[in-house]
DNA sequence: TCATATTTTCAGGAATATCTGAAAGTATCG
DNA sequence: CGATACTTTCAGATATTCCTGAAAATATGA
């Protein structure tokens, strides 16, 4: 692996990391790697710059494709297919919390939901089965409002972040204004307002 | 492994679902006996429980202390440690994010601050920085963020995501407001409202 | 203190995951 | 069509992670 010193920290970092995440090493460092490139690269490229295998290659960007986090492109007059991370940062973030949603989240409320259905049949199963309804209201509060977040543009997005804490004292004030208005609580998210 | 059923396929989901998380099987299966178990369980319970080695149970019992995900127990009159799972799923929810905070993301952020020093020899490490300083910023707005809701209770944080995209209305709600008053934007987060 | 109960450690075996080279599969050009 | 360039697949080799039993360490009660 010869890259500048600035890439291959990175590379060799998120390599490391990617084994936290749902992915190997190398799909790491691919990832990695085009992420930071300034212009797509080829297969070819990418098994010199990581020092892997070419079917390695392969593997690794087929899963990354499969995350939706690379693309195919094409140059004229080369027929070698090249590949380019998204640029859009904030994209990048919203297909990855898609794709973990998909792959994490609903599985697991589909089994949650599955147990629910089920008649327990002593104290403890009560017991347990009340913990599992907690769980899962939790989950369906948090990835409900995920998906809300989602489909915010990145302006407003952004605007959510900086405003950090204070949301508290946002929240105050729409309480104030709501319950002076006579306003009804708990309506559908959020539609009482503006 | 002889459970309810309930309790069966819960502890067999967390087991599998425990791998794309940073924890093996056999942590995910015990946290998840605990959490459903109506009263705090010993080693030997959850050895017998989950068909595994006593060892075992003792490794994964260290690993969820770590993440600070169980509490020891004592029982009056027995020696044995007993092992329970905090009960408030708020909490819990805040732990697991302050802990893959500190293993994932801060590592991340020194590892990004690193190579902001570092002064590029080409236009190709020029662009590599300037993504890895995006990447940086957008970390930073993010855990920022995370780390200022965290502190919200948790009537707050229901709120909140009760609210979903309502988000967006109220934000315009306050860019009415503070343009009117004239007031500075950007300033400390929400700082300037209530 | 000793005897016993309980927990932890850890070397090595078992199970998984990852990576590679060779072969098969596809697309493109002449 | 071939012939060639390129890509994907996959069986087996390699590397990593996980789990266990035995032994060491620690705690408790007499």
């Amino acid at each position: 692996m010869t890259l500048p010193p600035i890439v291959q920290s990175f590379v060799l970092h998120f390599g490391e990391m990617g084994g936290r995440w749902g992915v190997n090493r190398t799909v790491g460092q691919i990832y990695a790697l085009l992420f930071l490139s300034d212009r797509p690269l080829n297969a070819d490229e990418i098994t010199e710059a990581l020092g892997i295998s070419r079917s390695n290659v392969s593997m690794g960007i087929k899963e990354l494709e499969a995350w939706r986090l690379v693309r195919k492109r094409h140059l004229p007059s080369d027929r070698r297919e090249y590949f380019q991370a998204p640029d859009d940062i904030w994209q990048i973030v919203r297909t990855v919390a898609e794709e973990r949603r998909k792959r994490e989240i609903d599985p697991t409320l589909t089994m949650l939901r599955d147990i629910l259905m089920e008649t327990p049949t002593s104290s403890e199963e009560r017991h347990a089965q009340e913990r599992i309804r907690q769980m899962h209201e939790l989950i369906e509060l948090l990835t409900g409002w995920a998906d809300d977040v989602q489909k915010l543009d990145n302006e407003s997005l952004m605007q959510l972040l900086a405003l950090g804490a204070g949301v508290s004292k946002l929240l105050e004030v729409k309480n104030r204004i709501t319950v002076l208005a006579g306003g009804k609580r708990r309506g559908p998210a959020g539609g009482d307002l503006a």
